[in-house]
DNA sequence: CGAATAATGCTATTGACCATAGCAATCTGT
DNA sequence: ACAGATTGCTATGGTCAATAGCATTATTCG
């Protein structure tokens, strides 16, 4: 039934992100974030020389778009733009920021150890080095 | 630099996710459909049985918007609504829809190989049961 | 130096997609 | 036969990504 569409794996991919992504943003919401924010932030990290263009091209995120995101982080507290020169802005954590994105990396490090409790062992291993060669 | 994220399986699996379905949303366009779209006509291909409600409880699609998705496709004329009973729907292709659905099989088969070819010989296999066992 | 070109941050808008609430009609189980 | 579940649907809203366009500033190169 399913079965037949479960043995594509775009299919099986397109799935299995959609339940991950579903679990960990009801995760992440609790504590006020969302999936693409949280990428953000834990780019930001220990950096203070990061600009919105250079944010955007390595999440693959639009500079249109990045706008109203950092909006949020921005009047949530964690974040700042503070100009580089007059053209670019760097966004820098907060020291509040700096609180959330510690909370935030622990959330994330239990996430990723029980996304792959589930796998099989036989598997384990092979699922990033996998995935990584499709996109990267 | 993105090596720090891309540690990370969740978020592997999102921008592998990402790129994939991109990449076939952009080769189903070119012929008319839409991911979704694709997938309800790969379910109902051979079948004349299957009501919107099956069809959303399997592809984990909500009754509400299995309407405009099915009202697309109707009239598009590659399917039909035919009732089984007072209150039940079967969707049925029609003929035009088994000639789409038809083409549409060997777009997926090569897009599916096209894929897996992507994955170093290693992990290949080891792809397809590690996904399903995420979210099935 | 100065002019052409590129890059940055932004506004405004659009469309696809998913979720919720509610409703009338019909079917099912006891 | 009646209570409760199911089906298909309307209406609506929110998130997310994509496009086009714009003013300002950096950079590159003759």
């Amino acid at each position: 039934m399913t079965d037949l569409l479960a043995q594509l794996p775009g299919y099986a991919l397109r799935r299995a992100a959609n339940t991950v992504m579903g679990e960990l943003g009801d995760i992440l919401a609790e504590h006020g974030f969302r999936i693409t924010e949280a990428a953000v932030l834990l780019l930001v990290r220990d950096r203070a020389d990061l600009t919105s263009s250079q944010i955007g091209r390595t999440l693959d995120i639009q500079r249109a778009n990045m706008v109203p995101l950092l909006n949020r982080l921005e009047s949530a507290g964690w974040v700042r733009r503070e100009p580089l020169d007059g053209k670019s802005m760097a966004i820098v954590p907060t020291a509040a920021g700096d609180a959330k994105i510690a909370q935030l990396g622990t959330l994330i490090e239990q996430f990723e150890t029980e996304l792959l409790d589930r796998i099989p062992a036989e598997h384990r291993d092979h699922l990033l080095p996998a995935l990584n060669a499709i996109w990267r």
